[in-house]
DNA sequence: CAGTAAATAATAATCTTTCGCAAGTCAAGA
DNA sequence: TCTTGACTTGCGAAAGATTATTATTTACTG
């Protein structure tokens, strides 16, 4: 099999060289739609794994996030910031960390990759400004959490909370929507959650000025 | 916040203990779903995911496939086959491997990951074994290739070449099938892909065993 | 034992990646 | 020169893995 070099794949390789990053299919996929706005998506995904598979390029590839493409060849390994996914070259003293290996059981050796993992500076400021909410937060790789839309029942019972003042407790906030506390519940635990509503007290619930400006749009 | 130990979390956490491998979200769903047949697929990612947060399992990611589980909480590295996907413990002589870090482009290191990867043993006997073809094979995430189906048009393309006898051209096979060349092409591209057709001769095309059995299912 | 917050089941949604198809290109052979 | 077929592409759809939503249930705390 040979493969062509076809504008499309030109295009591909010379943005990725041009970046000098560690770029997402998609991310490449933006870059080249201006030049090629009728390139399709899978024609990228395609073309990357190829130039991979060819060794013209590297795929760097990180369990529970999205594949990135590396046009430098050289063997180098990289560092990764767990909070933003930015991704930079490691360089380490020497060139090629040495294994000792002892028991490999039984198996045959073919290759072997150094990940480090840490804080970028830009995080690392983010962090200390916003170190009051410490959540169990974690990267996911799911759904995208740009959704923070209110339903009915979660409005109603915000509104409900933003007329009290101070810190209610679900059972009055029941009472004023005039539902039972068990519906109300999961509002609360929803609305906690993303962050319109905060609990000061065990048991007692106040709206957050998140709450409030979520109300007005 | 504070944890619950639920029967759920329990069967979870004791299953992954019992195996004492590094298994997938859902290989342990199969597990634990024979203890607890009506527990959801989501508690149990869930749940791996809670326990690791509070350390009380391992998260293992690896490149470019499934996350892991390790009930191992102490500090080891991992080798896995790049065939068959299994992992084993890597013991290393030494306990940690130094990382003599150079330029950390200002991030603050919070943990590293060695990746060694190889040929299991059952791997490498069926490698031995099954040296004949090869493709740029390589491990795909996406869909399985499970599906060999015929479409209408290929069937149709099909039929036709069984009942010529000897290779043929396409140009004789659109004839029989009364379609415009061009429509065929891309058939006999599809045909010859999954192996239903065989070209002996440039230009010439025939049906092969594999074909024959495929019309008849 | 009651009240509350955390967890569950079921299902839908989301995101990334790959596949199938029909159509286009192009260089080499008839 | 004309054909042919391997290699490509764009599009749409599907698959695979993981997470979100929500009503309901359950485990803790006091
Ligand atoms: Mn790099
Ligand atoms: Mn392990
Ligand atoms: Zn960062
Ligand atoms: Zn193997």
């Amino acid at each position: 099999m040979q493969l062509r070099m076809t504008n499309q794949r030109e295009m591909i390789l010379r943005e990725l060289k041009k970046s000098k990053g560690h770029l997402t299919a998609d991310e490449l996929y933006e870059r080249v739609k201006k030049y090629m706005p009728r390139i399709s998506l899978a024609t990228v995904y395609r073309n990357l794994e190829i130039l991979s598979d060819v060794k013209m390029i590297r795929k760097l590839e990180i369990s529970g996030r999205q594949k990135r493409f590396d046009s430098e060849l050289e063997d180098h390994d990289h560092i990764y910031c767990v909070e933003c996914q930015r991704i930079d070259n490691l360089d380490i003293g020497q060139k090629h960390v040495e294994l000792p290996v002892g028991d490999t059981h039984g198996y045959t050796i073919t290759g072997r990759r150094l990940e480090v993992t840490g804080l970028c500076p830009k995080c690392q400021e983010k962090i200390k400004k916003t170190s009051t909410k410490k959540s169990r937060g974690v990267a996911k790789m799911g759904c995208g959490s740009k959704k923070c839309t209110l339903n009915d029942k979660q409005k109603e019972v915000l509104e409900a909370m933003n007329k009290c003042d101070g810190p209610s407790a679900s059972k009055d906030i029941a009472a004023a929507v005039g539902k039972e506390a068990k519906q109300i519940s999961c509002q609360i635990t929803a609305l906690k959650k993303k962050g319109y509503i905060d609990s000061p007290v065990r048991c007692k619930y106040e709206i957050t000025s998140e709450g409030k400006t979520a109300l007005k749009a």
